[in-house]
DNA sequence: CTGAAAGCGCTAACAA
DNA sequence: TTGTTAGCGCTTTCAG
């Protein structure tokens, strides 16, 4: 002992080392760091001491193997760039944050094969359960999933079948009822606005939805655009401008998220043209940022915050052996706001 | 056999069964999943064929405590509602990308009791690294880091002493650069419009910084206000309306992030106002959404990119036992965008 | 209330 | 090129 308490070297202290500091056995020191069985206050305070004295760091990896228990939820998830993500992170974590299990995420970019290499990543460090967006797959990455023997919930989407559990909005039903209150607010020329992303199935079921709902009305889409990469903002304003100079009888803006969205608007706005009477625009998603632009563009909640809160939760309950409150699918209904660019 | 390959038990499956199945050793086994040393292309096939037909998923928790070798670097940040960090979270997993490492995100709330909380549960899997927004922790965090035995790097912010290695800007010297281009350009009555974080330490050094350019310019702010939760948009237009109203002599409103300076920016400009010649704006971040509003917003690139991308790879190189050609503090150099919302 | 023995699933190090 | 033997640091289980 005489070399003082700071150890010099690179190796971790393990529970021997608090065992022998202290004077008691490795089982017992185990016992007093989680809180398990009953033990004497005198020893639990020679053994926190001599933990905290020594900056002890348990091991969860040796702790994991032993006990076969791994409080991680995999959450797996197409980017950090698009706000949304973020948001249902913030959410899941929120929700665990009173549980023993933590989340941790992998980014796929859309690509099913990257998402098939993170899940096999994530599910070799064996985790209590997967959050993973999307319903839209692998074979492989189905296969993996189905037998980790894991509670596994699919966000954000629920038109498809799902391997265990599915929670969120059907966002062929989102692009119907948009088309329906567009339709109904009497606009009959009307422009649709998005990503060029084939792999963005929600992104690609909303405009399905919403051109069936048009069609059936025996209306169709007159004029369309996609872009890629950039500034949302900006591209919006650019595509807003474009397609009006080719298709100048247009009266509604369909856009396929609320950035674009607000980019049009501020374009709009600009060339004097009154919204919603001479021209009416909706987005997608919600975003709070809405909140401050001169005019509320209309939108559609997609419920983001409840599905990360909800599928943690199934994760939570299925994990502690509970009978969760939810059913294999989960639909939460997408709300319009119509803010002040659609008419009613 | 005769069952199928289909396991029904809640079972892993290890080693020892794709041994069994393969009629290999379980180390050849390991061996072939992990390319380490020479095996014969039959076994190698029979051990790969063995391995996807059971659909074998290698248990790492076990591998790493067996070979003390954990590819995970845990990175600790503030928040995900802050897009600054999303963005610097996406650029350490690009550059991680063709590593053997793996980013694992940790939240902190910027509550250091709880970033504690965070790294003492990181560090308890014992990772490669550790990089964590920030040059301000507990004691108690700075002794854990420091006892790790693997390299750390303190994130954002260089204006403090690091406990390794420290990749980001100086905040201070930034609210001076901003400070100093607001004098040039002949600016003298100056409103200051922030967020309402104590705990946000970049924020008051740049806060500081710039007060005390303005001081030695024999200059003062004349007005402040900041402002907590909700839409930074919508609160900037606020702010900036009832700042105005209280103090109508100002000619220039520094903002502390881009969002609120262009909700100000847009409230400014309803009201006719000219930028920016009656009044002049700025704000921090560089945000790309920036592009496309009505006008470009003064701002100051706060590097996240560079900072997210030096850190990862300071980290993959130690790793490696490289060694790494950045030093103990790398300092990068925030430049400001004059916009269309700062006289030059 | 405390301790001793066995082993989680894998890999390092050595042997064949 | 392949196999064998010991653990990695902890927890489970069972005995005191």
């Amino acid at each position: 002992m005489k070399n003082g308490d700071t150890p010099e070297t690179t190796r971790s202290l393990t529970l021997r080392d608090v065992s022998e500091a202290s004077g008691v056995s490795e089982m017992t020191v185990s016992r007093v760091l989680r809180n398990r069985g009953d033990v004497s206050k005198e020893t639990r305070k020679k053994v926190l001491d001599a933990a905290k004295r020594l900056g002890y760091v348990p091991n969860k990896i040796a702790g994991a193997l032993a006990s076969k228990r791994v409080n991680l939820v995999a959450v797996v998830i197409p980017s950090m760039s698009n706000m949304v993500f973020p948001e249902v992170m913030s959410s899941i974590s929120a929700e665990l944050e009173d549980t023993e299990l933590q989340p941790v995420v992998g980014l796929t970019n859309y690509v099913p094969e990257q998402e098939e290499k993170v899940l096999y990543e994530m599910l070799s460090w064996r985790p209590s359960g997967v959050i993973v967006a999307g319903l839209e797959h692998t074979e492989a990455s189905r296969a993996m999933l189905r037998n980790a023997g894991i509670p596994v919930v699919e966000i954000m989407d629920v038109d498809g079948e799902p391997i265990d559990t599915a929670v969120g909005i059907s966002h062929r039903r989102a692009g119907r009822m948009m088309a329906q209150a567009i339709l109904k607010a009497g606009y009959e020329h009307i422009g649709f606005l998005g990503t060029k992303m084939p792999l963005d199935h929600r992104a690609r079921k909303r405009f399905e939805g919403f051109t069936e709902a048009l069609a059936k009305a025996g209306c169709e889409i007159e004029d369309q655009e996609f872009y890629s990469g950039g500034s949302a903002l900006k591209k919006g304003r650019e595509m807003t401008q474009a397609m009006l100079e080719r298709s100048p009888d247009l009266d509604f803006l369909y856009f396929s998220n609320d950035m674009i969205g607000a980019g049009g608007l501020l374009y709009l706005r600009e060339q004097g043209i009154d919204i919603p009477g001479q021209i009416g625009l909706a987005g997608f998603n919600g975003v709070e940022l809405l909140d401050g632009l001169p005019q509320q563009l209309a939108t559609m909640d997609a419920c983001r915050t409840e599905i990360g809160a909800i599928a943690a939760r199934i994760i939570a309950d299925r994990t502690s052996g509970q009978e969760s409150e939810y059913g294999k699918r989960v639909e939460l209904t997408p709300k319009i706001q119509y803010g002040e660019t659609l008419k009613r």
